[in-house]
DNA sequence: ATACCTGTTTCCCG
DNA sequence: CCGGGAAACAGGTA
């Protein structure tokens, strides 16, 4: 379920293994999830060394390590991190498996949609430097979503809101509740939004994101009551704002659900 | 059995 | 160049 929030929930699930140094590493070498990485010294890299420090930006998970050792995580769509017992035993779908003394720290990916790099070096690795700025960070301000849509004004603004270019963290379920709460018809061309909606949405923008990270960021789970979320998932869900029916279809590739009585 | 899926990438088309 | 649409990735679930 990894979106910006559940992404940085996910990775806090780690932080108990900071400071603790690695016994043993355990990779499913051929799994999908390694195609960008040479596999051949990953263990060998990371056995011996100590968990320092995690972050997240957007949908993206840095772990670094002593001895100059950075693994970057995504989890792709069925992706979970998890902090299991010192006895766990590895089950079909875990891709990585790092034990230490007390616990062990376990990436699964049934689907392999997800990505794990390893980088060895005193920076940072580029595929982490490199990414642009975040929704969370201070630079991310209303002249950026307006410099955007200039730039894409064609694109329907629920595709734009995917766009991980820009937006980084948005996804399916967010960009909706975004759009619900901006009264925007998500297949509407961004150009065509007047400078009152822009501010408009972005305002909701900062909101669905701080209110995902203090509730699903925090502590895992749903995002507050009342939010679209929670009656988007199905056919026949009522808009807890009007208690219409909500509208689903495929919309810059992805189901979307909104309520055509309040996005126009 | 069939359809669907909180993500990304690639390819083809207009 | 831009954007849509479909397919692919690979498995779980309804």
């Amino acid at each position: 379920m990894p979106e910006l929030a559940e992404v940085a929930y996910a990775c806090s699930l780690w932080n108990k293994g900071l400071k603790k140094s690695i016994k043993q590493v355990e990779i499913k070498e051929r799994a999908r999830v390694f195609r960008d990485t040479d596999v051949r010294k990953f263990v060998e890299f990371l056995e011996g060394t100590t968990l320092l420090k995690s972050a997240t930006h957007g949908k993206q998970m840095l772990f670094s390590f002593s001895n100059k050792i950075w693994i970057g995580i995504h989890l792709g769509m069925t992706g979970s991190l998890s902090i299991q017992e010192a006895n766990y035993e590895s089950k079909k779908h875990d891709v990585l498996i790092i034990r230490q003394t007390k616990q062990v720290l376990v990436f699964t990916d049934p689907r392999q949609f997800g990505r794990i790099r390893i980088h060895q070096g005193s920076q940072e690795p580029p595929w982490w430097s490199e990414l642009p700025i975040g929704m969370l960070d201070d630079s991310f301000q209303v002249d950026f979503l307006i410099n955007t849509i200039l730039r894409h004004p064609r694109k329907p603004i629920k595709a734009l809101l995917l766009d991980q270019r820009y937006f980084l963290g948005m996804g399916n379920w967010m960009a909706d509740e975004v759009l619900w709460r901006s009264k925007l018809y998500p297949g509407q061309r961004s150009g065509k939004l007047s400078e009152q909606q822009i501010r408009i949405l972005f305002e909701k923008i900062l909101f669905v994101v701080n209110g995902a990270m203090g509730s699903v960021g925090k502590h895992g789970g749903d995002p507050p009551k009342g939010w679209l979320f929670h009656v988007r998932w199905k056919d026949g869900g009522i808009c807890p704002k009007t208690g219409t029916i909500l509208k689903r279809e495929k919309i810059g590739g992805r189901t979307t659900c909104w309520s055509p009585s309040l996005q126009i």
